[in-house]
DNA sequence: CTTGACCTTGCCCCTTGGGCACGGTCGAGA
DNA sequence: TCTCGACCGTGCCCAAGGGGCAAGGTCAAG
């Protein structure tokens, strides 16, 4: 129970005057006494493990606000929230490395990082669709949203037959809008009759296509287009030609998978 | 040459208005003409690039004052600059990650991961060395200055015998400062007498030490101390017994590794 | 009692914006 | 030509997490 000043509690904890009045102010460590007749502030001894915490976790950048709703929780909700909020800040810097390569490759081609591009052939599939005019930004909400349409409906027609795909009928960039075209395979053949608008049937032929895989971090604008641009230029290193839409080809468990867990692949239809 | 006002610019470089004015004022991003009677901003298509560059470097959270310090390079300086930068970083993320593991396994001491012990066994070693009373801030300093004049005195002795060692003759922790002997290992013997203060000869005996290696991340204070954890742990569940001072030995050249190389060897002397 | 160390409050500064209010301006249609 | 809505400007307040400084009150030791 021994009382410590403001400046011994300082020392103790390594924290500022300031830090120690901002956190008093926002109730995240409040003083054990206040001298009413001079506003001194003082602290207990057996508040320095809180301060200690605090640190430890503004150290990993948690606002404040987080801290104090961290501190309200239950001991046992503690652990899941540091591990939920760590988690969010490691997925946010793997899309920040993802766009950092794209930009050192932008300022020096030399040292793009090889992505290597694979052949696959495929098969003539039947999808069910649904097209938007976008601008870049709203790809992935309407990836998503119109996704989860179009696996509701396959059901119907016996079960989607393959990964969510995503074709891009128009180039998308910051210049224009353009259409992309959202599409489940499925297995039966389906007649247009037999769905209503905005969902259409497309029937895609078989054909050889080249792909390179990237991770979840990877997909985000603009360092997607990265990995077109690795797509196209091995096409026309090896000397094929572009024969159809370039798409995104959605394989994995979006929101189970890690930031660097590979989740899509880039692909273009080819002719040798 | 097409000119484009404000709102025009704005949407071809997703912008905003805020944005604008502010590269505008810090010099970033000029507008090509301001209307001196009403100051309406007015920008070139050709400045459109630059404004993309921008957005693409605040994505990587670089500093409008390091843009501008990169944008005012020659060409052929860029690439490095981004490159330093990023690299920092990283470094920073490594550094909160091995944070991030100490607090979590403070949080919940289940999921401590595990760093594998080891023992090995160490003959008698001289030492040159320094003592100082340090708090915990002023460790690494210590080490980096202390490390470079013995090294450069044990030139004068045969040269280093081995790698430099930061022995903790007390517990140096938030709560109190303590003595650390920095030492670097030298082959042949060494009077007390041939060394002059702040240095002096240590010859420490023959035996068993169990150790950790940890990255360059891992060695900031305080997740450091999960490492000395776990070797004190590991050494009582052996139902060994520590028989000396614990050390941190400094294997790699500081300067040349990355934050996730191996750096460094916390060990503590211990007989069976 | 003095002196120096400590403590307080209050203010301004930094950064990179978001959001709002208030007012001037532009262009198209009536 | 008038008007209306869309645009544009400036200026202020806010955020987070402090740094820094001034003015003034307080404490304890000599």
């Amino acid at each position: 129970m021994s009382e410590l000043t403001a400046g011994e509690f300082r020392h103790r904890t390594r924290l500022s005057t300031k830090m120690l009045r901002l956190y008093a102010d926002t109730g995240l460590l409040i003083p054990a006494r206040v001298d009413p007749l001079n506003q001194y502030r003082y602290y207990d001894e057996s508040q320095i493990p809180l301060a200690r915490l605090i640190v430890l976790l503004r150290g990993l950048k948690m606002p404040l606000a987080d801290i104090g709703r961290l501190l309200e929780a239950h001991d046992n909700q503690r652990p899941s929230i540091v591990d939920a909020y760590w988690e969010r800040v490691e997925s946010e810097h793997a899309t920040m490395r993802a766009l950092a390569n794209y930009v050192i490759s932008q300022f020096d081609p030399e040292r793009t990082p090889t992505m290597s591009v694979h052949t696959r052939t495929v098969n003539q599939t039947t999808y069910l669709t649904e097209k938007k005019t976008v601008r870049p930004e709203q790809i992935p909400s309407f990836i998503e949203e119109s996704g989860h349409r179009l696996f509701t409906l396959a059901s119907q027609f016996g079960g989607p037959a393959g990964a969510l795909t995503t074709i891009y009928n128009q180039e998308v960039n910051d210049e224009s809008s353009g259409e992309i075209q959202n599409a489940v395979p499925v297995a039966g053949a389906i007649s247009e009759s037999e769905v209503t608008a905005p969902v259409s049937v497309l029937t895609e032929p078989a054909g050889e296509h080249a792909y390179t895989r990237i991770s979840k971090a990877q997909v985000k604008y603009p360092q997607i287009l990265q990995a077109y641009d690795e797509v196209y230029a091995w096409l026309e290193k090896q000397g094929f030609t572009p024969s159809g839409r370039p798409r995104e080809v959605y394989f994995a468990d979006w929101s189970a998978i890690g930031p660097d867990d590979p989740s899509c692949d880039i692909a273009v239809p080819f002719t040798r």
